[in-house]
RNA sequence: GUGGCCGUAGCUCAGUCGGUUAGAGCGCCAGGUUGUGGCCCUGGAGGUCGGGGGUUCGAGUCCCCUCGGUCACCCCA
């Protein structure tokens, strides 16, 4: 073995130019979309104490139990890496206590260890926001909104909106003691059979033929909300009903953490055939603050991956990597000077400019060379600096798309010329 | 974590029953024009055949292990 060959760790990836482009893209898109609420953005570590995510997503979740990133620091420290993005905005939340409502927003790598496929990775990215202090059911149909609004914004067509309410600590108890009720004498699979009593609510979103069929007229959430909760509930589905969100009530819509509470909703992409076409969640987590050690304060938020939205992008045919992203592209047969100095003028015109190198052997490229680089790099206007320009302080304006257009003109002049050939995306 | 399928050039792939220097297309570099890109033509570079072990006179090909990908379960973004 001599050197030896790494690759990212399973489960992980890189991106890379052109295709990081559409990340940029993403979070701006995002970014813009939440901030035009409100929001604003919140930046955590991406480890924490364990105990935040033992307590906060709750100790009876797979994320949790056999999921997390754990390990000891050299202080001997318990920390995890963040296995989702809201516990660490909680205890932020808590810790600070910044004045309410309290809107924030975030873009954070989040880690699981879990086998990894398509659009399930150990290391993926999510994009959230998080809403505390207010009860408000404005608040859910504000937060389910923006996510909506940004699928929408990235030309997604085929994302559709599951709601469901989970109840409060006042009626959640007796609807899950009437469900297991319902459910302990009839047949199960094998797993739930076992996992029935400790967890009933997991038993509604079993794929197997036989809960399926055990849970089709099982007790449901929504008819058993205590006076609140269902009129909560009631107005989120008029809020919604008033901003044309089509969504349906999914009584087996049951997320994974234990912290939600009374709203809890996903999106799931149409288009993904994969298991994985969930796009995005979240709900409202009103007992969190409390339960991270703060006073009591309700709160709502959602999360997205990253990864898999763009991989719906993918299926729908959306938000393409553009061909070009630059103005003008230098080309300078005269040792380099040349290129140096007019690539530093126009960039500081704030125009979008590249240049050829010389090759590995010192030599300067031949203008062919130089021109097929222009080419292939997508920019608008390739700038020519030859021995007669040089000589009479000019430099030659070629337009690489459309008609030949080519023009000698004074060095003085260039970035005039780039800006009106290059369709002036100069600022 | 369990099970199925797959790993050959930067990418997409071919490679017969185990047989000698492992191929194609695209991409990249250069030339075809002593100052003009794209199209075309010619040439070139580029490969531990994922890795390790085994069987064999001989392994890209067969066997075992391992790493990675992928699909399903599970869970979720």
């Amino acid at each position: 073995m001599s050197s030896p060959s790494f690759q990212a760790p399973k489960g992980t990836h890189d991106v890379l130019p052109p295709e990081s482009w559409r990340w940029e893209q993403l979070i701006a898109r995002f970014a813009t979309t939440v901030e035009g609420a409100g929001y604003g953005l919140v930046v955590n570590p991406l480890f924490e104490d364990i105990g935040v995510f033992l307590r906060g997503i709750g100790e009876g979740s797979e994320v949790v139990t056999k999921e997390m990133y754990e390990f000891e620091d050299k202080g001997g420290r318990r920390q995890a890496l963040r296995p989702e993005g809201t516990a660490s905005v909680v205890r932020a939340f808590v810790q600070h206590r910044p004045p309410v409502p309290f809107k924030g927003w975030y873009v954070t790598p989040a880690f699981r260890y879990e086998a990894p496929q398509a659009g399930r990775y150990r290391q993926h990215h999510q994009l959230g926001v998080e809403a505390l202090g207010t009860h408000d059911p404005d608040l859910d149909v504000e937060v389910i909104a923006l996510a909506d609004e940004v699928y929408r914004s990235l030309g997604l067509r085929q994302v559709t909106l599951k709601v469901n309410s989970m109840g409060d600590s006042s009626c959640l108890p007796a609807y899950r003691r009437l469900l297991a009720d319902y459910l302990v004498s009839r047949s199960l699979c094998a797993e739930h059979r076992e996992k029935v009593a400790l967890n009933p609510l997991r038993t509604l979103d079993c794929k197997r033929d036989e809960c399926r069929a055990a849970t089709e007229d099982a007790p449901r959430m929504v008819d058993h909300l205590c006076a609140p909760c269902a009129e909560h509930f009631a107005r989120l589905g008029d809020g919604l009903a008033a901003l044309g969100i089509a969504y349906s009530v999914d009584f087996r819509l049951v997320r994974g953490f234990d912290y939600y509470t009374r709203t809890t909703f996903e999106f799931g992409a149409e288009a993904l055939a994969a298991a994985q076409n969930a796009v995005g969640g979240g709900g409202r987590y009103d007992g969190l603050v409390e339960a991270l050690g703060g006073p009591p304060t309700p709160g709502i938020g959602f999360g997205m991956g990253v990864e898999r939205i763009l991989l719906a992008c993918d299926a729908e045919g959306v938000l393409p990597v553009p061909e070009t992203r630059l103005d003008a592209f230098v080309v300078d047969v005269v040792g380099g000077r040349e290129a140096l100095a007019l690539t530093a003028e126009l960039r500081a015109a704030g125009l979008r400019v590249d240049r050829a190198y010389a090759s590995d052997d010192g030599q300067p490229r031949s203008m062919k060379a130089q021109l097929r680089a222009a080419d292939r790099s997508g920019a608008r206007v390739a700038i020519i600096v030859g021995e007669d320009e040089l000589a009479a302080g000019t430099a030659t304006v070629k337009a690489l798309q459309g008609g030949p257009v080519q023009e000698q003109v004074s060095r003085s002049d260039v970035v005039e010329w780039v800006t009106k050939l290059s369709g002036g995306s100069r600022p």
